[in-house]
DNA sequence: GGTGTTGTGGAACAACGTTACATACGCACG
DNA sequence: CGTGCGTATGTAACGTTGTTCCACAACACC
């Protein structure tokens, strides 16, 4: 079995499909991909899958060699399709929020692509070219060397993190209290009014967004640049 | 069956027991809490964690409703048995930070379990309480209002971010390039070289956590409470 | 003692990932 | 033109999972 990622399809001329079923390891990996960006990772069953491609279990299972190569091959190819686009604002501070904001974007247009890829690991190399936008922008901005570097792990990890806590938020899963019902309960005298107030409303993601990396971008280009 | 969390169990006194078998709802969701907690979720499985309190799935499933509802009665218990501990540092911004470290240790000591709570969304009612400690010291910070709403989710879903993004790091899930080893290939004008250089080497999470809370918790306060 | 709720056990269903094995195809070589 | 070998597909099965149906024992209560 080929099975290996970059595989040496043995004495055959790479791209030469062929053979009377018509499946390759491309389109699995492709029909796969589909199918977990239409429903998630749960619904990939192998069974299905095959059947979905008109074959039996077994042949794609000569083609990629089990569920969890197949997941890596998915990843890999998701990772090949994202493209960087043009990175908008005037100011370090405007252009590194537009990076972070198109960040996250692509990572929620792909939900359910960007789940597996953060549950298999195979972050870093999809978060690469995100890395490298925020880091020239940092530069630009006139970090240099270990507190750019920081600066940049900041600001990815805050985005990341965002990305990944955001499916775990209470608009995507119901059937559940919601943060403001439960601070509909809260009574303390060490807090303000006010704050409690607010936190009874219920809390706009995007808001939060922004607002942290607002802060956290500004803080770190002043703090670091002036001494 | 009774499978409701907070059942009604018909027309017996609460918290008797009794019957030959021993097998309690209590003891299911607790045997199930310290499965999941030693080798996580995938390891529970319904007939393995029957056969361990010695009856048979059925059983279990007359105590506890199903899977789901089981792990959701597992996120329960696991909630009450959080405490909270003392906040240390003089300074608000220092008292911040030791919430937020808190908060993170807690996660990281039961991450097994923190993976749980989260995945089925039931991280509100788990987080409020460290909801409520940061709220406190934002409030004896001066801030107030909406102002310190924002801060209050600024830093709690930064550190839920950090969370959730732990398992997803290299150092969790080898057999893959690490972001380091990526950066090795990276040659950009556009990029300072002591940042590329700093880049290479393996990012250490517990110092980019200090690092972007330090600075976030800063410039909320700073921002916020003079103008 | 009968009666009914409260549990337990046995057996089975459907679906899953995966494997061992046999078989057909198609190209290259003799 | 035939033959062989690697390639690709099909058949059948194993072991595991969550879950349900049904029968039956144990206890509480009238």
């Amino acid at each position: 079995m080929p099975a290996m990622s970059t595989a040496t399809r043995a004495r055959r001329a790479p791209g030469t499909p062929r053979r009377r079923s018509g499946v390759t390891r491309e389109r699995v990996v492709d029909e796969a991909l589909a199918i977990i960006e239409r429903d998630g990772v749960d619904a990939l069953s192998m069974r299905k899958l095959s059947a979905q491609l008109g074959v039996v279990p077994t042949s794609i299972y000569w083609h990629v060699g089990g569920r969890e190569q197949l997941l890596d091959a998915v990843v890999e190819r998701y990772t090949e399709r994202l493209v960087a686009t043009a990175v908008r604002g005037r100011t370090p501070e405007a252009r590194l929020l537009s990076v972070a904001r198109q960040i996250r974007d692509m990572a929620r247009d792909h939900a359910n692509l960007t789940a597996v890829a953060l549950e298999r690991g195979l972050s870093p190399a999809l978060a690469l070219p995100m890395q490298i936008a925020l880091a020239r922008e940092i530069t630009a901005a006139g970090l240099r060397g270990k507190r750019a570097a920081r600066a940049t792990r900041s600001i990815l990890y805050v985005v990341g993190g965002f990305i990944v806590l955001e499916p775990c938020m209470p608009p995507a899963i119901p059937a559940q209290r919601r943060s403001e019902e439960l601070w509909a309960d809260v009574e303390d005298p060490a807090l303000d009014p006010g704050l409690i107030q607010e936190m009874r409303k219920p809390a706009e993601l995007d808001d939060v967004f922004e607002h942290t990396l607002t802060t956290l971008i500004a803080s770190l280009l002043a703090t670091e640049r002036r001494p």
